[in-house]
DNA sequence: TTGACATAATACCATTTGGTATCATATTAA
DNA sequence: TTAATATGATACCAAATGGTATTATGTCAA
C-alpha cells in the first residue's frame, strides 16, 4: 500500500483544494487569506489544508502568529509517476504537454 | 464548473479504481474477470466501473451477454491538462517523464 | 424451451467526507 | 498586562462513499 500515491490522488480529488493548490501556485498564503478566496468556513479549508499536507502537496512555516502555506513541487511526484504507468495509452495531449515542458527549459 | 476535470480526478482517488485502470491497460475485461482480481463483489466491482465511466476513463462495449471494459486513453487528458498548470512547480521527475514519452516516439 | 451464465439494479449499512459552530491557544501591539 | 489577531481543536451533522445481499434481466446452449 503506497500511501503517498493514494494521499497525494486522495488531495486533489477535491475541487476545492485544487483550487487552493492553484492559489498557492502563484503565491504563498496564510489560511486566513485563503479563506478569504472561498465560501467557508477557516476550519473548513484548514481541513482541506491538512489533507493537502497529509498528500505532501503543501508544507507549512509557522512565522510568529501567522502559518504560511507553501505549495510542495515534490509532492506532485507519486502522481506523475503513477501516470508514466501509461505511457502507451496518452493521446497527443501528452505531447504538448511534453512540448510545453521542452520550451520552459530552454 | 468543468464536470469532466472533477469526474477524472474522482474516478481517480480510490486505490482500487487505479488498479483497475492498470489491469485495462494491459487487456480489456468484463466485470466478471475484473472480480476476479479483486477481494469484494461484483456489484462493488460494477459500483467502480461506474464512476471510471463516469470520468470518461473507460468505456463499455456490449458483445451478446458480455460487457467489455476498455481503457479510454482520452479520459486521462483533464488530469494531464489540470497539471500542466504547474510547470513551472514541477521538479526534475517531469523531465524524467518527458523522456519516456520521447524514447517511446522514437 | 429451459437452465445456466453474465450482468444490472435496488435496498440497505457502516464509515468517511465536507461542512458548521464553538471553544482554546499563542502572538502581537497598545 | 490586556485586547485584538491568527490559528488550532473538538464536537457535531448531513451527505457521499464503498461495501454487501438480494432480486431482476437478458443471452447462450442443450
Amino acid at each position: 500500500m503506497d500511501n503517498r500515491t493514494q494521499n497525494a490522488f486522495r488531495a486533489l480529488a477535491d475541487p476545492t483544494r485544487r483550487d487552493i493548490v492553484q492559489l498557492l501556485s502563484s503565491q504563498d498564503m496564510t489560511i486566513g487569506q485563503l479563506t478569504d478566496q472561498f465560501d467557508m468556513t477557516r476550519a473548513a479549508v484548514k481541513k482541506h489544508l491538512t489533507v493537502l499536507s497529509d498528500g505532501g502537496l503543501i508544507t507549512v512555516e509557522t512565522r510568529g502568529r501567522e502559518r504560511i502555506n507553501r505549495l510542495e513541487p515534490q509532492g506532485m511526484a507519486p502522481v506523475l509517476d503513477w501516470l508514466r504507468y501509461f505511457d502507451q495509452f496518452w493521446d497527443d495531449r501528452l505531447n504538448s504537454l511534453k512540448e510545453a515542458v521542452e520550451r520552459k527549459s530552454k
